[in-house]
DNA sequence: AAAATACTTAAGTATCCACTTGACAATTTT
DNA sequence: AAAATTGTCAAGTGGATACTTAAGTATTTT
């Protein structure tokens, strides 16, 4: 249990940044490397490199290198850390909502 | 359609910060005015003022003034906008694992 | 063996952003 | 009417971070 937050974290620091997002949809369609990666991204590689640093850190991506060439992947981890953290404030906030629906037809029973 | 982009850009810029998320969590459990937000937060009033803008303006929360207290609660378009953003990438990315997942199938097959 | 490819690393810069302070406005309480 | 509460606004500061450049390494191609 020990470093949740800190996951946390790391997952929504990385989502934060407009470039970093684009990576990953990119990398949802399928595996690419770091230079395939950085084509689109008006920037040096060497930015690009930085960037998944970041988000190999936070669990959104893998990467395995063979000869050369890098390659990159979505890690379902790290989105399953965001979809959890928004799900939880979800169920809370929708919990309460239904209380009081259920208070509100109460009273109106009386 | 126009500004979509720029909307998911402001929710997981929001969604970011650590301390906005805080917010987030306390304000799924209930509306809370913005002097008790800042409370449990180390930091002045005018910075967690700062924070609800930016919560505000990336719809996740929404407020409203009555005399002196300005009451917050969880805004669910921000929440959404999140959500799915989230769910099209893994949509995206399990598509192809599942024709993966077939084309190994069928080779079994052969 | 030389050249080209595909990164990697380190160091510097510049912008952004979280936070502070201080002065102010509006409302409620005493 | 005075004091206390609750928030607002503007300007400034410091540190984080997204980039750049430049030099280096490992691998593949020619």
């Amino acid at each position: 249990m020990r470093g949740k937050k800190a996951n946390v974290h790391r997952v929504f620091h990385a989502l934060g940044d407009p470039t970093r997002r684009m990576i990953l949809e990119k990398l949802s369609a399928g595996p690419v490397s770091v230079s395939q990666l950085a084509v689109p991204l008006k920037m040096s590689l060497a930015a690009v490199v930085q960037h998944l640093q970041v988000l190999e850190e936070s669990g959104l991506v893998r990467t395995e290198k063979l000869g050369r060439v890098r390659t990159c992947q979505i890690d379902a981890a790290g989105i399953s850390v965001a979809e959890r953290w928004i799900a939880d404030r979800r169920s809370v906030w929708e919990k309460r909502l239904d209380q009081l629906g259920d208070l509100l037809a109460e009273s109106d029973e009386i």
